[in-house]
DNA sequence: ATTATTTATGACCGATCGGTACAGAAGATG
DNA sequence: CATCTTCTGTACCGATCGGTCATAAATAAT
């Protein structure tokens, strides 16, 4: 476990960054998925060796599930520096989603959409973890769209939750389709025109 | 190949029905995906034997291809035959789009999202399939949409081509988030609340 | 009955799967 | 130095992967 801040463990240090490490490994079953990415994948894409991946991770499957929380946390944190940057909620509305768009418009798609898509209906864990960080992030657009229908912005009638929901499912479809018949261009667009809609 | 009416092959006669096979096929790749389906599942659910299969369907990629089009050719005409039930050409949209969703709900989602996620980055033959079905589909919808604004039922301004465009994005976050986290209440409600903001 | 043609079947293929065991190198501690 | 502990690399595991093939069985044509 990790070491308490000076103090060094007891037996030859590691020889590589465990942070670097699991970043390609999520960044390989971000791109291929969990079937598709063998271990061989992952001690190329690491450069580790089977023996120190297994010691360090203990199982592939529980190497998803840190790459998945790390894709959960790492993307969330970035959209939580943007969250407030105008002085206008539908604003940093707008600039949350556009932001998502471009997370998930490089051809691999978004990490959380496709662990849904390939693994969620078979793997209760990977349910579970997606569940609650989809209900993480509905709270945070519920929210601002809470904040949007104070200052006046949104004229639309429905409960914040409803509206947030809203937009969610359309980020959603943006980055399911992108992989396939949609641009980031019409992607973009679809999400102006539903904020659009809600003014 | 086929046979003219009455015309017995020459050799040994089939002893499956090779729709029912395919259409075994296409439920266990729904329901699994490509990579976690194997042959032996297929086996089992088709009942045939490794050398049958080969030999009837080519390759396990071949038999997905064909799965695959069995999908998109059978919901499609699911729902084309809903496509003019009513007078209402806005009732008709959204007729289509329940049905979508209900087809969707089911744990397994929809095989075309499914395979969107999954393969079609890095599989050109699934992408190109998968780009014409949804081009169909969109333009089924486009007319649809056209049809509502000729009839005045859609007050809103844009391109019909635009609108279903927003519809079809929707109804594809709809299909990817049921599996984790939306339920089939909530995606029935998110798409009468688009369907609303349109009129 | 024989031959031609097709299908059914299960043995078999090399490759790869995820995972383990172990030997030895390499640092840290005394 | 000796003695830990940990890391690295490789050999190895049984299981399964997708795919092939030889052969038996069933039918039609001769």
């Amino acid at each position: 476990m990790a070491q308490a801040l000076g103090k060094r463990p007891v037996g030859r240090p590691r020889e590589f960054d465990e942070d670097k490490a699991l970043e390609a490994a999520m960044e390989a079953f971000w791109q291929k998925g969990y079937e598709a990415t063998s271990l061989s994948d992952l001690c190329n894409c690491t450069g580790l060796h089977k023996g120190s991946l297994y010691q360090t991770f203990g199982s592939k499957h529980e190497l998803f599930m840190r790459a998945l929380r790390n894709y959960t946390d790492r993307t969330f944190a970035e959209v939580a520096s943007v969250i407030s940057e105008s002085q206008s909620p539908l604003e940093n509305i707008r600039a949350v989603m556009h932001l998502v768009i471009n997370q998930a418009s490089e051809e691999s798609g978004c990490m959380m959409m496709n662990s849904l898509a390939e693994l969620a209906p078979h793997d209760p864990e990977v349910k579970e973890a997606l569940q609650a960080s989809g209900q993480r992030r509905l709270t945070a657009m519920t929210e601002l769209v809470g904040k949007a229908k104070d200052a006046g912005e949104i004229r639309d009638a429905r409960q914040p939750g409803e509206i947030a929901l809203q937009l969610m499912v359309t980020l959603a479809g943006s980055a399911t389709t992108m992989k396939g018949f949609l641009t980031r261009e019409q992607a973009l667009e679809t999400v102006d025109n539903v904020l659009r809609s809600l003014t």
